[in-house]
DNA sequence: CGGCAAAATGTAACCGCTTTCATTTCGCTT
DNA sequence: AAGCGAAATGAAAGCGGTTACATTTTGCCG
């Protein structure tokens, strides 16, 4: 591999006029940087990105820190993250967290090794604390799906209260009154957040929430499933339910069918998340889209014009959810 | 961030000494060793790895060029990547070529600038002989579900034969004898050598392929269902079909549904990949399990191994699927 | 205790680039 | 033609490590 010196020997002019032409600088002259390019073509010569990293102390690496690589989520998001900065010529560098605190803690610790410009990151069992100090120490930093009170700045969120409503409102708007809901881990801010929407539709209706009708689950397959029979084991007359998320919506459904009632004739069922699986479902499931490879730009975007200085569109702290309407839900038969 | 010279100056030896220690070379006394550490903590030392690399040669960064991020089986892929390359302290960076010769082309460029010590490549469109030059210039690389030949050493694949076989068996085994069979796009490898395997399992049993009953499709979910309307167009009977993937058999089911016709009673339904959503599927897909996570750790182990010169265990170079067994697929009505 | 090989340590060049500051060149003006 | 400020270029010191080679210490022997 070429080096800049070859590249300004075959010139006849110093490295740091090389430098200047590699970097764009203005201070040269017309003629100077004609034959420099062309050197730098008839050599092949590409600039050591190592090399320069250390002359700048910048990596051109942005650090993403997801709980998983696979999945419906985190891969949509990381898509989204990887095509902004490939196109800004940035890299992307992952580790995965496993939603576990030491984990996440020790991904930390190795991205930061590597001397990220920035680090993008989507953790759920750090506290607070620890991102602040992080925010405070390393790198800058941006949070996913997350708002860390006094970083407000530096998060990228959904507006779940508003994904929560407008799940529950569909259902009203469908002459649904009596609606179950199954919760996700209400000690996680996200299902939280989703169920206040929920009961902020209702109590636009004039209706109460029914705490008879909600039960906390896990936000995984099984865990809706199990919600299910523990609601159908109430005997509490319901025609809808909401699910905090798509795969207890999965779970949900089997049930449903296993006791052979009929979606959405009997019950209307309706998800959140729109992941992949909610389109393979049967019958496909109406759900709440998360956009997830947009929150992925997003940060992207957040990065290349705080850490690189690219100007770009303005960014979005807080995403609006919106409703994709499906099979799975319909009027009440009520 | 503390330096090497700081250690150095803090314990009073050279650098040379401290980077001993760094690199855990045996020269070092074990006084000298035990002070160099101490100081390495009390400053929170650690070695910059950017400098490192540019003194070395080496990156500690492993490329992956996958087609997508997300979908199932990439994503997958990658997970199993990082994972081990991870548990060795080497960094993964990645870049999606979308199946397009130009992408690929350049993602490879732009990983071949970061100096990777090794790629790991899913690549789709490039030519047989653009990754031989490949293989002969930058870093090594691996082949990921490919076999280039002359490059044998160098692929990581599946036995797409074997599982197209092994799907065919089984319907054959439950007594069914028209065995209809959608198709990927023939022109790839992967599609041909399933379908492959499954005239062979035809044939073990004197049976001969049908043409009529192969439509060649093109990997997606509409393709499959499109397929599926084209196979009862004709009017051939069967009461069974292979798809040579998840997606098109999903595609397939919802046609086959929308006819009224029942799953597995009237026709059976086999799929390929074992793709997450196979599970969500109604009824739950039959399919041939593609061991995409273990590929990756293949991958991952055989980077370490022969670029990192860490011994681990034998790399097996083609994995043999297996069958997951679920309740898409029954007896024959016959 | 001198001598010597092996072990431990130090010196300094180098990896390939950026950037400050000094120097040279250029285009004008007078 | 001399003088001058601005523009272009060059020299050299980093950035933070590694490592070949030189030098010093050490332990052990006769």
């Amino acid at each position: 591999m070429a080096t800049i010196y070859e590249v300004s020997k075959l010139v006849g002019v110093s490295v740091a006029t090389v430098s200047r032409v590699i970097n764009g600088s203005t201070r040269v002259s017309d003629k100077t940087r004609q034959k420099v390019l062309s050197a730098m073509q008839a050599l092949d010569y590409k600039p050591n990105p190592i090399a320069q990293s250390l002359a700048t102390n910048r990596s051109d690496c942005v650090g993403v820190l997801v709980p998983e690589v696979h999945g419906p989520v985190f891969g949509a998001m990381l898509s989204g993250i990887e095509a902004e900065l490939r196109d800004a010529g940035k890299f992307t560098i992952f580790a995965t967290g496993h939603n576990l605190e030491a984990k996440e803690r020790e991904a930390i610790r190795f991205l930061n090794t590597r001397n990220c410009d920035a680090l993008i990151m989507h953790v759920e069992a750090l506290t607070d604390a620890s991102i602040h100090r992080q925010a405070h120490n390393g790198p800058p930093i941006l949070i996913m799906n997350r708002v860390v009170s006094g970083l407000e700045d530096r998060c990228i969120s959904l507006d779940n209260e508003h994904g929560g409503y407008i799940a529950t409102n569909m259902l009203l708007e469908m002459g649904h009154r009596e609606i179950a809901y199954i919760s996700g881990p209400l000690a996680w801010g996200d299902a939280s957040d989703r169920l206040a929407g929920h009961r902020r539709a209702l109590e636009e209706q004039g209706l109460d929430l029914d705490e008879r009708l909600v039960i906390e689950s896990n936000f995984h397959e099984v865990g809706g499933s199990e919600a299910m029979e523990e609601l159908l084991r109430r005997e509490l007359p319901f025609t809808a339910v909401v699910c905090a998320n798509d795969e207890m919506a999965a779970g949900a459904m089997d049930t449903l069918r296993s006791r052979g009632m009929s979606i959405p004739d009997e019950v209307s069922l309706v998800g959140f998340d729109n992941a992949p699986l909610s389109r393979y479902l049967y019958p496909k499931l109406s759900t709440v889209n998360y956009p997830i490879t947009e929150m992925g730009r997003m940060a992207a975007h957040w990065v290349l014009e705080n850490v690189y200085g690219q100007s770009g569109t303005a960014i979005q702290h807080v995403l609006k959810p919106s409703l994709m309407m499906r099979a799975s839900a319909g009027q009440s038969p009520n």
